[in-house]
DNA sequence: TAATCGTGGCA
DNA sequence: TTGCCAAGATT
């Protein structure tokens, strides 16, 4: 077989221009300065869960001057991460952070391991957050498959308008064989693909018109079929246990001494659901009951 | 596998 | 106004 002969990998096709595209749009976020350490993309990754970009910045630049090593969060209560988490949503993580904090420091000297799988074993770190760090911070190869990247080769490659609801193991397999093979070169790939699927190639309404790839796009070159099947389903929010959960949460952290039960039951009119949502927060370890029914966040 | 877990901006 | 969506992890 000679290469004039043989198709070429899809990686050859795809690469330099999203890369290029990259090197000439990218943000300049804060937790990509080489400043940021590990550290800094770490607290960013675990910020960035299923939250946007602008909401995290303000967070993100008061937690890394207050905590800039893991050592600095360890030496704090949980109650304190929660707190200075602020309203970014799904409070856990401010938890896991200041869990995974503790296990830097304890199990690792104090440094975000570059390790894969001792990134894995860190409290609220998954497959993409660690992927994501030892990538982004190390500069390791690895497939970083986030939200944005699956859009991405879903149209690009795959030609469909979404990817499946879950991640598939066919997703995983085209990742890999999509990798450039050299470190940095695929380091440089999973932070182009998530920017492009940020700003260009969005959920509701791409800018086709500015996509690097819009040649070659699958999806496009199959005229760009609607989604088939149901729509993903709805996250309702009014009236549930999440909405108590934050609602109470929310008194907790203006407070800095403990609560009393009375000022916790004026946050919702069904004792039944304000008991369950407070009992929830507890096992989870967000909130703290003390003697006398008084509450505070975690010591 | 599917449900749960916050919050707010935008179409 | 309502529903969709946002750099997922855990159980």
């Amino acid at each position: 077989m000679t290469a004039t002969t043989s198709t070429p990998a899809p990686r050859t096709v795809l690469h330099t221009p999203v890369i290029e595209w990259f090197e000439e749009h990218a943000r300049d976020l804060p937790w990509r300065r080489p400043e940021a350490g590990p550290w800094g993309v770490m607290v960013s990754e675990f910020m960035l869960q299923q939250t946007p970009v602008n909401r995290v910045l303000p967070v993100y630049e008061q937690w890394l001057a207050r905590w800039p090593r893991p050592a600095d969060l360890a030496a704090e209560t949980p109650g304190e991460a929660v707190r200075a988490w602020g309203r970014l949503g799904y409070p856990r993580r401010a938890l896991r952070l200041h869990a995974a904090a503790s296990a830097i420091k304890e199990r690792h000297g104090g440094d975000v391991p570059r390790d894969h799988a001792k990134l894995l074993a860190l409290p609220g770190v998954g497959e993409y957050t660690a992927s994501a760090v030892a990538s982004f911070a190390y500069g390791q190869r690895h497939p970083v498959l986030d939200t944005n990247v699956r859009r991405v080769f879903a149209r690009a490659v795959t030609g469909t308008q979404y990817p499946p609801t879950a991640t598939t193991a066919a997703e995983r397999h085209l990742a890999r064989a999509l990798l450039p093979e050299d470190p940095q070169s695929a380091a440089r790939w999973a932070a182009a693909t998530m920017e492009l699927g940020a700003l260009i190639c969005t959920a509701r309404s791409p800018d086709c018109g500015s996509c690097p790839v819009a040649e070659q796009c699958a999806w496009r070159l199959a005229g760009s079929p609607a989604h088939e099947g149901p729509a993903r389903r709805g996250q309702t929010y009014a009236g549930t246990d999440r909405q108590v959960r934050g609602k109470l949460l929310a008194v907790l952290r203006e407070a800095h001494d403990p609560v009393p039960q009375s000022q916790l039951d004026a946050v919702w009119h069904d004792p039944v659901q304000r008991a369950r949502a407070l009992d929830g927060l507890v096992s989870d370890g967000l909130v703290e009951p003390l003697a006398g029914g008084m509450y505070r966040l975690p010591h």
